[in-house]
DNA sequence: TCTGGGGTCCTAGGACCC
DNA sequence: TCTGGGGTCCTAGGACCC
């Protein structure tokens, strides 16, 4: 099953001030700008739509109220939608805050029979209007996730569309390209290029030729998705890989020091925000559009970890002085990648005092119990400091420090190593 | 004053290693 | 005395999604 609340910003909003309901609402950057998240289907009717910008927005439906997003309350009313259908299966994946998948074989449903898979669904989108407080959903239900979100679309919005097995070829056909995920523009364009626009026309091609036409891993997914061949699980934890803030100015920047003092702004940010999800990350990427919308970007890797604002914060700046910004600056933005659900414990600190006393007399020698974590510190009598790089099946890997970011020597030692003795364990939330 | 912000995934080339 | 074949990691850019 996917379901997708309908013009979920505007909904809220609608929602929460009554002299909005039944009048044109668009959710967006309200500056010079700005872009439209979510119009209400009353601002659909004057054309507007999601990604324009809301200078065009404006002028196609002045009378609109044109209103900031307030994301507090969207993520309180998809947390309340996701508990819903948590309570159907176990298998949910939410795909952002208005849209998820739910595995309904892991549900109580033990067939895929029209009538009790249309029973649950009208059961669900009944109680996410009484937990939301009266936003409606469209739901589609299908053989898989990509056939599923189709159906998900046809009959927005409130809608419910259950698509028969056996029959999804049926429904693919006659669409076009771009009924597919991960067809957008480019490829489509690629694709009419070389004859072909339906689905029917991708189904003619060998995959050879879309090997050819698209590379390796679109033209395979491409192939199978044709043919409405698609097996990918529901999967309802997936990791954070990057964690990036960015922001547009109203007006072009030109100086350099204003530049550095908005990038080590948005690195506290991107800090703070990979402290309150207990990460950490190696890769620190900073993002420059230039006047003329040319986008760059620029990243360093460090040897471990980091969720410091001002390492972050130098690093970042250190990147924006590589580049020639004559001309002005629209965009800078911050990102750290290369994430570990790791921190880097400070080893060296006060609270880890020598053992002296309390030493544990039942348990003299344990070496083979000791934990090493990737990322803490140790210490080598010649080579100096460094971190676990990898560690178990007894034996630990050290990568000792030459520069921050310039990769030092590694060693492996046995993990009962005298040189790494005085480094205690620290304690994670790993395996 | 055309063109957001938060992400994911893929590609291609070069460095580096065995 | 003219040069391998993996493999991984890093960087930069691009397509795409909501």
């Amino acid at each position: 099953m996917h379901l997708d609340l309908d013009a979920f910003f505007a909904s809220v909003e609608q929602r929460d001030k009554p002299s909005l309901r039944g009048k044109p609402v668009v959710v967006g950057g309200v500056g010079g700008r700005g872009v439209v998240s979510t119009a209400s289907y009353e601002a659909r009717r004057y054309g507007v739509r999601s990604a324009m910008s809301t200078r065009e927005a404006r002028a196609r439906c002045p009378h609109a109220a044109f209103l900031n997003p307030r994301f507090h309350a969207y993520r309180e009313t998809s947390q309340r939608v996701m508990e819903v259908l948590r309570d159907v299966s176990p298998l949910v994946e939410p795909l952002s805050l208005d849209e998820a998948f739910v595995d309904l074989a892991a549900s109580g449903l033990t067939s895929y029979d029209d009538a009790a898979v249309r029973g649950l669904a009208e059961e669900v989108r009944a109680r996410v209007v009484d937990v939301t407080g009266g936003l409606t959903a469209s739901v589609g239900i299908g053989t898989s996730k990509f056939i599923a979100k189709v159906a998900s679309d046809l009959d927005k919005p409130d809608g419910l569309v259950v698509v028969g097995a056996g029959t999804e070829l049926d429904l693919l056909r006659p669409m076009h390209v771009t009924v597919i995920p991960g067809v957008g523009p480019a490829t489509a364009e690629r694709l009419r290029r070389a004859g072909i626009t339906t689905v029917a026309d991708l189904e003619n091609v060998s995959e050879d030729e879309l090997l050819r036409i698209l590379g390796r891993a679109h033209g395979h997914g491409l192939f199978l998705l044709a043919r409405a061949q698609d097996d990918r699980p529901v999967e309802p934890e997936r990791e954070t890989k990057s964690v990036s803030v960015e922001g547009t100015y109203d007006t072009d920047l030109t100086d350099r020091r204003l530049m550095e003092g908005l990038v080590s702004r948005q690195a506290t940010h991107v800090s703070e925000r990979l402290r309150t999800n207990g990460l950490s990350g190696r890769t620190v990427t900073l993002k420059v559009r230039l006047h003329d919308f040319t986008t760059l970007s620029r990243s360093t890797t460090l040897n471990a970890p980091t969720d410091s604002g001002p390492t972050i914060a130098r690093l970042a700046r250190g990147l924006l002085g590589e580049l020639d910004l004559t001309g002005g600056v629209r965009l800078l933005g911050v990102g750290v990648s290369g994430l570990a659900d790791w921190i880097q414990d400070d080893l060296f600190g006060e609270q880890h005092p020598a053992e002296d006393d309390d030493p544990v007399e039942e348990l003299p020698d344990l070496p083979d119990l000791r934990i090493w974590v990737p990322g803490m510190d140790v210490v080598h009598e010649e080579l100096g400091r460094g971190w676990v790089w990898g560690a178990g099946r007894g034996i630990v890997t050290v990568r000792f420090e030459t520069s921050e970011t310039k990769p030092g020597p590694v060693r492996s030692l046995p993990a009962d190593d005298p040189a790494l003795a005085p480094w205690r364990p620290v304690t994670t939330g790993g395996p």
